[in-house]
DNA sequence: CATGAATGAGTCTTCATTCAT
DNA sequence: TATGAATGAAGACTCATTCAT
C-alpha cells in the first residue's frame, strides 16, 4: 500500500494518541487534542486516517504488530517448550514494563467498541506463527491438554497479574518475573 | 412526607446503566438513554445521583458489594485453604457467567477514569474479611509465599482467562471450571 | 386581601430573596435556593407566590413601599422646600446605607424584565403624596422650573452618585452626605 | 492559511449580543439566539469567544472603548474646564441617545455578575487621559473640591437623569440637554 | 497537502413548576 | 398546608468532520 503522505506525521499522530489514550481514555480524547499533541493541524489527522475510528483501528494494528515482533525476536525455535515459553514471558513483561502507555492503550482499545472485526482478525495475524510453534509443544505431551486459546488466555492472565505487581513495586520486578513464570509453568505443564 | 426517594427507581437506573454500559461503554452512553431505559424522566437521574460520575461510582460500589457477598456466601470457613479457594473460584465463575453484563460493566468501570479514590477504597472494603481468611492460609505454608495482592491478581487473572473460554464455548463450562481450578491450584500451592 | 397563609414564611421567603438576588442576581438565583435559605420546602414558595415572577413583583412592591414609608416618616410638611428635600435626602441615604442588599436588589429589579406594568404603577403609588408636596414647591418659584419626573431623576441620580462614594469610603459618609446635598440644592434651586 | 478569523463575524456576534442583551437581558439571552441573530452557526460563537462570559466581557471592553473614543474626539484641550465639561456632556448624551441599545446593554453589563476584575480595570483604562484633564481643573480651583471619582459619579448621574427625560420626551431633547448641563455646572462649580 | 475556521448534532445538567404523599 | 420527588424543556458548551484558503 503506497503511502504518499509523510510517515513522520502519521507516527507523530499515533504516538500522540498513545499518550492521550493511555492517560484519558479513547472517548475522552478529542481528535483536536491528538493533532495538537502531534504538532499538526486539526484537519491533518483526517488526511492520515479516515476518521477517529480509523486512527483507533490503525493504532491497534500497530501495537499488536509491534508486540508480536518483540515476542518473535530471538525466539529459541529449537529449544524446549519451556524455553520458548520463558522467552515469550520475559519478552512480554519487558515490553509491557518498558511501554506502559502502549500497554494501557492496548487494554483500552480492547475494551472499546471501536475495533472492527477486520482489525481484530488482522491484529491476531502476526501471532499465527507463534501459535503454531506452541501448538506442536502441546501435541507432544509436554503441556497439559489445553486448547491453544486457553493457553493463550492463561499466559496473558499471568502476565497481567505479574505486571500489576511490578507496577506496584518496581524494585522487585526481577523477582516477580521469576516467580510468575514458575507459577505459569506449574499451571500449564503436564 | 412528600414522595420518598424510591429504591425501585434507583435500582431501575442502575440496572439500565448496567445494560447500556456493558453494551456501549460508559462514555458512549448518554444519561438520557439511561433514564429512558429506566422509565424515568431525564432529570430524575440527577435526583438519585449527583451526576453521571456519581452514578458511575455508585454502580461500582454496588457491583463490588454484590460480588463480595456472593463470594462470602457459604464460604467454608473451617475448611482447608484448597476448599476455600475452590469455593471462591466456583462462586466467582458462577457470578460472572450468570451476570455477564455486570462483569463487562465492572471491567469498563475499572478502566474508566471516573472512579474516585474513595470509591476504589470503599469497593475493596467488603473483601477485607475474605483477604484475612486467605492470609492465614498463606502463613501456614500451604501456599506459595506470595503477597496477598499477588495471589489476588493471579486468582483474578485465571478467572478472567477461564471466563473467556466459557464465553466462547458455553457447553464446556463445567470442564473449563474444573481444569481452570486445577491450574490455579498448581500455580499457587507450595 | 386576606392572607390565610403564614406571614412569617412569606417574609422569610422575601428576605431570602433579597439576600440572594442582591448577591447573585435574579436570574441566577433558583427558586429552590430561595426556599432553602428561607427554611421552607421548595414547593412552598409557590403557595405564597404564583410563580418566580410573582415573588419578584411582590418583592418590588414591598421594597418600594418600605422606602416610601421611610421617606415620609417625619417629613416636615410645614417646612421649606429645602428642608423637605434635605429630609428626603438624608432619609434616602440612610435607608440605602443601612440596607445595601435591599438597594442592590431594587436596582436589579428595575433592570430586570420581570416587572409588569401593574407593579411599576403600584410601586410608584406610595410616592404620590410626596410628589404632591414637592410639586407645590416647584410652583411657588423656589425651585427651577423642572418637571417633577426630572426632579425625581436628578434627585435619584445624585443619591446614587453619593451612595457610591459612601460605599467606597464609609468613614467619610457624613461629609459626603452634606456635600452631596449642597450640590443637589445648587443644581435644582432657582 | 486556512480561513482567518473574520472580524466581520466577530462584530456580527457582538452586535447581535447588543441587540438581544438590551432587549431581554444577559441571562435571558441564549448563546444560540446570539449566533442565530449574527447569522453564524451555534458553535462559531465559541471560536470567537471562550464562553458566554468571554463574550460578555469582550462586549464590555468594546463598548467602554467606543464611549471613551467618542468622548475624547474633539475635546477642547486648551479650553476652560467649563468648555471641556460641556463637550463631554454633549458627546455623552449624543452617544447615549444615538445608541440606546448600547447604553442599555452597558447598564446591564455593569449590574451583571459576569465582569471580571481584569475587564473592569481594562474598561476604565481609556478614560485615564480624560481624568487627568479634569483633575487639573479641579486643582486650579475652578471646581468644587471634589475627589475625581465623585465628580465622575455626579456627571454620570446627571447624564443618566437627563437621558431618562430625553427618552420619555425625545422632542425636547435639546432643551433637556441645555438645562441638564446648567444644573450639572451649578452643582460642581465652586 | 496543510491549515484551522465553520458547522450543528449531541451531551450533561439545571430549574420552574406540578403533584403524590 | 407542607413537603420534596418528578418532570422535561432549555441552555452552555464540545467535538468529529468538512472545506475554504
Amino acid at each position: 500500500m503506497a503511502r504518499p503522505l509523510s510517515d513522520e506525521k502519521r507516527s507523530a499522530l499515533l504516538d500522540a494518541a498513545i499518550d492521550l489514550f493511555s492517560e484519558n481514555g479513547i472517548d475522552a480524547t478529542p481528535t483536536a487534542a491528538i493533532s495538537k499533541a502531534a504538532g499538526v493541524a486539526e484537519g491533518s489527522l483526517f488526511t492520515y486516517f479516515r476518521s477517529k475510528d480509523g486512527l483507533v483501528n490503525a493504532l491497534y494494528l500497530e501495537l499488536k504488530a509491534e508486540l508480536a515482533q518483540v515476542l518473535m525476536q530471538g525466539l529459541p525455535r529449537q529449544g524446549s517448550i519451556a524455553k520458548k515459553l520463558e522467552h515469550l514471558w520475559n519478552r512480554h513483561l519487558a515490553w509491557c514494563t518498558g511501554s506502559p502507555k502502549k500497554l494501557r492503550t492496548l487494554e483500552r482499545l480492547l475494551l472499546s467498541n471501536r475495533l472492527d472485526d477486520t482489525s481484530r482478525a488482522q491484529g491476531a495475524e502476526p501471532f499465527r506463527e507463534l501459535d503454531d510453534a506452541v501448538q506442536r509443544a502441546v501435541d507432544d505431551g509436554t503441556l497439559r491438554d489445553l486448547s491453544l486459546p486457553y493457553l493463550h488466555q492463561v499466559f496473558q492472565a499471568m502476565v497481567t497479574a505479574t505486571l500489576q505487581m511490578i507496577a506496584s513495586d518496581p524494585a522487585r520486578a526481577a523477582s516477580y518475573r521469576r516467580e510468575g513464570f514458575e507459577m505459569l509453568w506449574n499451571a500449564v505443564r503436564r
